[in-house]
DNA sequence: CCATTGTGTATAGATTATGTATAGATATAC
DNA sequence: GTATATCTATACATAATCTATACACAATGG
């Protein structure tokens, strides 16, 4: 975010990308640029111009020449999105996508935060959050856990990455706002399993599927979950497990978590750990959140599941009364 | 409102990291800076000038010269976090922040997430971030563990407001915005500690006095912070550890950890499972990071000596980028 | 082909902005 | 008392900006 207040023509020149001279000659030749004065007589632009600037660069970058630009107005500069612009240009295709991925890996194993924090905002410049969570931060992760697997990726990477994913990903959740009186459902890994990529990324698509999910976050302990299920009554409970030992270590105790809920709760079981026809799903009642498809095709499942039925078992959920 | 000692001049330019001879000239030619004067006529700085200090520095850290930047006055730089919302309700009564606190404690026990969120949004409106973080979320993270070790709240309140600081806290490092030349600081946990909300809060005030910190998380295993160090060449390594079990348990591999490390690289521990005379810090080259002062001005502190130790050793000055 | 116009860039000399240094006088700390 | 820190005031050296003019190059029309 730039900073407001006036800029003098080298910083204003720095963030438009246009040189000062021809920044001084477009204000003598045309009347778009009317930039104020300091008391020694330094040109003081404001953010206003700024966006005017960017307006202009953009336009320019379509081919206009800087007279026609100029021929549109001021009025029109600082508010393009008034007039007709046919500006939704063909975007290019999946290429981007992937070199985003792969540069992203190169600047996550050298722990340059920054140039991912960069290529992520280029990323969601252009693309839908929706694309982004499920072709470049899932891919992402897949691949720095593959390495860190195979001893070619430091753990420093992987919790590098880690944090920055999830905290776009829970702002990408805030955005996509949860009312109160939505479907609810509680999600979280099992104990001793610290991987919450996965199941946040679930949370993520399941949120924008219409559900409110209470995001509990890794390693949390199964009575924790009865807990929490007991306090917010939630409709599904989410439980994800991607390593096979916490998956064993856990089996035996699913069966007496199911019986410890409402049955108004659906819990559902996913992770890579977790087999898809291992018998436990059945004998507990549990519900496999599957992995054959794209994770929004998934969650999308899950959340039209989750909603049918909490619709099935009434009205007993009033809407709570905030403050 | 925080209004903890004067600092005479030498402090404050230690602190700042700028020249006394410039705070001078800056206070003779701009108006941004008025410090009040001893009884000798010296002039005393408050802790709310360093935080303007501090926001000079980022922004001339972006490439603002010191004449735009006074000329966004210092309300601005005062409380740089409000300046970029327009208009705030002026009808609207400033919420207390003790009751604030009380009413997040009670939102995190029964799981209201939304509450959570719309209680922090409304101190947000009101108070500067740093006041946020050192007089919301960090009070009500300690009742929340406090509450937790007395048996008397669910673990899965502690993970889902742990989760939604961390995020909070997160956006404010991100608005504080660090750029690739400042010194640089990698924060983690030792293995086994999970609980990365002090450190983070740490980081970010460090971030707030222009140290741009890489910041690894939770339960980070000793070898990966050397690895770490060795790829993203820090002038500092910060590290945590609030389980006093987990703190015995690496005790005796820090030693080996510092000598590991660079000399170039100063070596902070802190958190509260760290003895303040703990003989082991003096044997390995360690710095404490201390805990009796308010978080904002330790980091400060421990800022400005991870600005002058990276100077020290022939770092970068504020660079300017040529057109 | 030439002339005209549009457009970006370069140069020269003056002015302003900004960081630093110096000198002499006081104040503070040990 | 001595050493260090700070004060005021002034001076200085670059860097950034100003104005005004000139120039290079492309497109366009005669």
């Amino acid at each position: 975010m730039t900073s407001p207040g006036p800029y003098k023509i080298g910083t204003a020149s720095r963030l438009a990308g246009i040189s000062p001279g021809l920044l001084r000659a477009w204000e003598r030749r045309y009347d778009f640029l009317r930039p104020g004065r300091g008391p020694g007589g330094h040109r003081l632009y404001t953010a206003d111009d700024l966006r005017v600037l960017d307006e202009i660069r953009r336009l320019r970058g379509e081919g206009r020449s800087i007279g026609e630009i100029a021929a549109l107005g001021r009025e029109h500069l600082a508010d393009p999105a008034r007039s007709g612009s046919s500006s939704d240009a063909p975007t290019e295709r999946a290429p981007v996508l992937e070199s985003a991925c792969v540069e992203l890996v190169e600047a996550a194993l050298s722990l340059r935060a920054e140039s991912i924090n960069r290529i992520l905002d280029g990323v969601a410049a252009t693309y839908s959050a929706d694309v982004v969570v499920e072709r470049v931060i899932a891919p992402v992760s897949r691949s720095i856990g593959e390495l860190w697997e195979a001893g070619l990726s430091s753990i420093a990477s992987e919790h590098l990455i880690s944090s920055i994913f999830r905290h776009r990903v829970l702002r990408l959740m805030d955005a996509a706002g949860a009312s109160d009186e939505l479907p609810t459902a509680v999600a979280a890994c099992l104990p001793g399993e610290e991987h919450d990529l996965g199941i946040l990324m679930t949370s993520y698509f399941v949120t924008r599927a219409g559900i409110r999910v209470l995001y509990l976050g890794p390693n949390l302990p199964l009575e924790a979950c009865v807990e929490a299920c007991g306090v917010a009554t939630p409709d599904a409970l989410l439980i994800s497990v991607t390593i096979p030992g916490v998956f064993r270590t856990n089996r035996a105790s699913l069966g007496g978590l199911v019986g410890e809920l409402s049955e108004s709760v659906r819990v559902y079981l996913g992770g890579r750990a977790v087999p898809a026809s291992d018998p436990v799903l059945e004998e507990c009642g549990l519900y496999l959140i599957p992995a054959n498809r794209p994770p929004s095709e998934i969650a999308r499942q899950v959340a039209a599941e989750i909603r049918s039925h909490a619709q099935g078992r009434g009205a007993d959920r009033p809407a709570r009364t905030p403050a």
